[in-house]
DNA sequence: TTGTCGGCGTCGCGCCGACAA
DNA sequence: TTGTCGGCGCGACGCCGACAA
């Protein structure tokens, strides 16, 4: 519960941070120029307010379209009670709001991130269910959990952990049943119903190289729950946010944004050599482009479409570059893409993916027809999630997940370079553990594994779906 | 859950909204006058910000001290997560904001309002526990809950209720126990689990002339869980309630104030002639006045005190007349007294009070010396408290409930002027029905008893305490 | 490999009157 | 009159392997 005192490793903080927002989530640097975007930022704030009141106060506070501002702080937080994740983001901004710079600015230095070993398993029925605990599965566990003591009959550990508000959770650890599985029992459930967690959320795990663990998790959908209970109202809001960069740009004074990342994939603070790349690009109508968005058993998982329009998406900011582009999706069955993009959210179709170690290989063979999915089928996203998974050449089962080796060589996040995938050496050496029976003396392969592939990260992460709901979605039907 | 749905007679809402309010929440009616106090409103949000920009945004935006508004619309809503009630208002300020009147409106009409049988009882550690139900006082039975048959062995009904929310809440009410008591038992449990009470909090129910049930809840302190999720900075709150003020001064528009009674007593939407009234006394130094709180027993308690001193509460806004009153109470041992008070939130001492039926008789004696009282001791509250409750002669326990028919004569809400207390006579009729056994055949007089006085209320109300962590308090500690 | 289920022991909820403040 | 407690019955939680996808 107490804010502030569980951070002992910072750095540990913002891994977990990270973790729970998952690898979309882009946040600038200190000391970062970007573009601040108004128009973005008033649009995540609920209900929009009348138009007409809207421009006139867009012209009476005189502010640009876009501002340059230079970061000045980013804090990272999480709400106390739904352990959302917001950066609460220091702007300046930049004296000329005029010439604006048309060159990248040298980019920051990198500075190391701590390596840890992390899972993020979306959650099965089960999992929540008060009837069980939680099904850890292998690999997670392998490359994860600490080592237990395979000597024991049934080898047992307690894991000590820490939420993003330093809260402590213990959960038990067992490698039991008939075949011998992982599993999180005692403690799990208190922290279900805790973080009131429901089948389609996510469960994350961090373990840094110094044994420290912690916890976190990631929602489905975005609960309206967080509904910021009604303070001021939304118009005022509003006109809160513009009369503060309104002011900041005029006495060039610092101003405050809070970033809700998981609230909408809306960039609306956009580093300034990120916005100078994509306006080289240039997109405009007929040019074919693709967007990350996150998979379920992928980080991420790209969709290419079509740009088929061009233009202001509302009067009030005539000449924005705010969502200017309207785009077709390849694939009639992704339900979820916007209508409307900037063009610092989409790459080109033709460029090389720079963080997708695995070629992309469009001949997949879709050997079933989907014209009968009933409801939203979420297999029915599978050809376009396949298409950025490792070309295998066999067909396979709708919910088949046998075939481990080479899902672990797909779409590693790009957030942060110089990862490589290696879960192939990954399997085999797990293969050995698992085949290990509970009676082998302690294997040392495993704590040595984890020497030798310390940056190595497996994500199995959220869905974005429409069934807003706090229900079973419709995915988990199967389990009924 | 459901928003909107539940509200079938508006009135009942209104209703039960103003119990949970409590008696000190004043609302201003459509159509009437009051003077919109900014300061007062900014104070309300949380942090403070910078005074130096704070002064600099008041003189940009040219908003007066007090701003004259016609009240266009108010709406009662109440939080969905914390029930937490609060007034969405529309005000509209008037063209003329120099001139402002001197002579009070002509009161608006009074709208009727329903008849309704209500209580609200302070929960106990048992009430809230998970070990049983919840104990209803004896005159709260009778003079609210539905007839039991009491011909039956053990009288039983099941109460259907409503929250704000339009919620349904079943309870099994019960008459057991030896000597008999009514009890709410199967239902009760899940309310204080989903409303999260705990003792000191406080339980309303109220029943309609019509036979409509419905439930609510006041609680202890404010929690900050209503801390509302950080969704803009906190300065540009302030600049969106300051712009939204001045805009609507200049363009003579509407707009918006979220009032929430309960997170201060401060009043900073004031009735026209309130604020004329309590100009013409005039308020100075050296001046005696009282003020009124919620009491534990009594729905409203009035303390004493001096004006010590006046001047701004603040240099930026000068010449204002918000909390401009430094005040010094009599009682030493009442800790939350505010030490500044604005001129419309206390009466002068010497006038009678209106509402009081009772004499005020200042006559008290105090017996126990106090010096060792340990802790924040509820009881030292008791002498100035019985100062305002009709002057009983005689010396009595600390703890002492027994004496009960003086401590129903005092004290009355006059916030809806025209009831007058009976319960004298209600106490003698309870005696009645308390002393009959449970095998005796029903009783015509009880029914009979609520045609006759459907107005008494009675309400045993909340402690404001500085005891702010949702623990027991330590007015509870006698039952640890 | 892992999601779900039947089996079942145990714990705590919640209903009861006793008792005393 | 009513707050708290001991007693205790029952239902849900939660740990287990079986089984199958």
């Amino acid at each position: 519960m107490a804010q502030g005192a569980g951070r002992d490793p910072e750095e540990l903080f913002e891994e977990l941070w990270r973790a729970c927002a998952g690898p979309l989530v882009e946040l600038p640097q200190t000391n970062e120029r970007v573009f601040y975007f108004l128009q973005g930022h008033l649009e995540q704030l609920q209900e929009p307010t009348d138009p007409a009141l809207l421009a006139e106060q867009i012209k009476m506070f005189q502010v640009p379209n876009k501002i340059l501002c230079k970061v000045v702080n980013v804090e990272l937080k999480a709400e106390t009670e739904t352990d959302e994740m917001y950066a609460q983001i220091t702007l300046q901004p930049e004296p000329d709001q005029v010439d604006l710079p048309q060159l990248p600015e040298p980019p920051l230095q990198e500075t190391s991130r701590p390596v840890v070993h992390s899972f993020c398993k979306i959650l099965t029925p089960s999992d929540t269910s008060t009837h069980g605990g939680f099904s850890v599965l292998r690999r997670h566990a392998n490359e994860c959990l600490p080592a237990l003591d395979m000597s024991m009959p049934t080898p047992t550990q307690e894991l000590i952990t820490k939420d993003l508000h330093g809260s402590e959770w213990r959960f038990k650890h067992i490698y039991r049943g008939q075949p011998r599985r992982h599993l999180l029992t005692t403690g799990w459930s208190t922290f279900v119903t805790s973080k009131k967690l429901i089948a389609g959320d996510a469960f994350v795990y961090l373990r840094s190289e110094t044994g420290q663990q912690r916890v976190g998790v990631r929602r489905l959908v975005q609960k309206q729950s967080t509904m910021p209970a009604s303070v001021i109202s939304s118009q005022s809001m509003h006109l809160g946010v513009l009369a503060s960069a309104s002011h900041a740009i005029r006495t060039h004074s610092i101003f405050l944004v809070y970033y809700r990342p998981r609230l909408s994939q809306s960039q609306y603070i956009v580093r300034l050599n990120k916005y100078l790349e994509s306006s080289k690009i240039g997109f405009d109508v007929g040019m074919r482009f693709k967007m990350s968005f996150e998979g379920d058993d992928v980080p991420i998982k790209k969709f290419s479409g079509t740009v088929v329009d061009k233009g202001d998406l509302s009067p009030q900011w005539q000449g924005s570059e705010w969502k200017t582009l309207k785009v077709k999706w390849d694939e009639a069955t992704n339900l979820n893409g916007p209508e409307r993009v900037s063009s610092w959210e989409i790459e080109p179709f033709d460029a090389s993916a720079p963080a997708i170690t695995m070629p992309v290989q469009p001949s997949m063979k879709n050997k079933r027809p989907r014209e009968t999915a009933e409801g939203l089928d979420i297999h029915a996203l599978e050809p376009a999630q396949e298409f950025w998974l490792s070309g295998r050449p066999e067909q396979h089962e709708k919910t088949s997940v046998s075939s481990s080796e080479p899902k672990h060589q797909v779409a590693w996040t790009s957030e942060r370079a110089g990862y490589s995938a290696m879960s192939s050496s990954i399997s085999q050496k797990l293969f050995q553990v698992t085949s290990n029976d509970a009676r082998v003396p302690p294997w040392p392969g495993l704590s040595a594994y984890h020497a030798d592939e310390p940056s190595s990260k497996i994500f199995q992460c959220r869905r974005r779906g429409k069934e807003g709901a706090r229900h079973v979605p419709s995915v988990w039907r199967q389990f009924d």
